[in-house]
DNA sequence: CGATTATCGTATGGTAGCGAACGAATTGAC
DNA sequence: GTCAATTCGTTCGCTACCATACGATAATCG
């Protein structure tokens, strides 16, 4: 967004923007015949290799605010891929557990670690740490803004 | 999103969604009194610098979809900031100008340049080149593999 | 123990983004 | 000149993201 603007240092805004919803783009193509979208699927995959989690402990791994995950928890429930119960435990807390159709469609959802290999595969290892440091930074800096006047 | 899995370059991505985000997140935090979305602001941005536009052009600039540019637009004409005209050439398109109440809200909005240079600003110019690379030849990669199949 | 504080999930309402389908207008091919 | 293809904007339905406010449950402090 705004390439065109006064001081050169936009475009790397510019450019996030246009990998991250590239990527997004892309896995959402792919998962369309399966009727999921891409944070969906983020949500299962964490599901599949974690186990029934807590809806708070994904929320922390996958960074999603509540009322995000919320939401797309809802979502996952009505399409009855994932059940919502009650482990006994923290009356507050949600545990989530697929479900077998959760488990079926898993199966059936091919490999996607290509549009990773895609998009960062074939890039130096020196400039890949350098971009990771890079945006690390820059995150850091913007956090530090955030409600800190 | 993700930085548990197995390749590291997953990490790429993940610190991607975090700037981007960490970005729109301290510009909507700043414009939050102003009753204005970020790519709102852009919008007005454009009209401010260009002039009355057309809004194929500014759709084109921002990188926004057709869709998209239209609710946001029919946003900032319900808040009576940009007018929407036909000017008498072609009839499919809609010139866009600012209203005299949206040159007075971009009055009061301060400089949100600080942002860019808070979360760039110190960063080696090589380093910055480097990562600009690095989301362009990624971005690149991620757009030809979409529907190209 | 009771009252305050913190945490978890939900609900609501908003912005931002895309795909698909549509009508209107323009352009191009023949 | 007519008909097909393209372009422009809108609308609809969807995902995803956040802030805010809320109720319910835990944890803590007195």
């Amino acid at each position: 967004m705004c390439d065109q603007a006064d001081t050169k240092n936009l475009s790397v805004g510019a450019w996030t923007k246009r990998c991250y919803f590239a990527g997004r783009a892309l896995m959402d193509e792919r998962l369309r015949p399966f009727d999921l979208g891409s944070t969906q699927w983020y949500v299962l995959w964490y599901l599949v290799n974690n186990g029934p989690s807590v809806q708070r402990d994904l929320g922390r791994a996958l960074e999603l605010e509540r009322a995000t995950l919320s939401g797309i928890i809802a979502t996952l429930v009505r399409k009855d891929l994932v059940a919502q119960t009650s482990d006994g435990g923290d009356q507050r807390q949600r545990l989530l557990t697929l479900t077998a159709a959760g488990e079926a469609l898993w199966r059936r959802i091919p490999d996607l670690s290509f549009i990773h290999d895609a998009a960062f595969g074939r890039i130096d290892e020196a400039d890949l740490a350098t971009t990771i440091r890079v945006l690390k930074s820059a995150t850091e800096r913007l956090q530090t803004l955030l409600r800190k006047d």
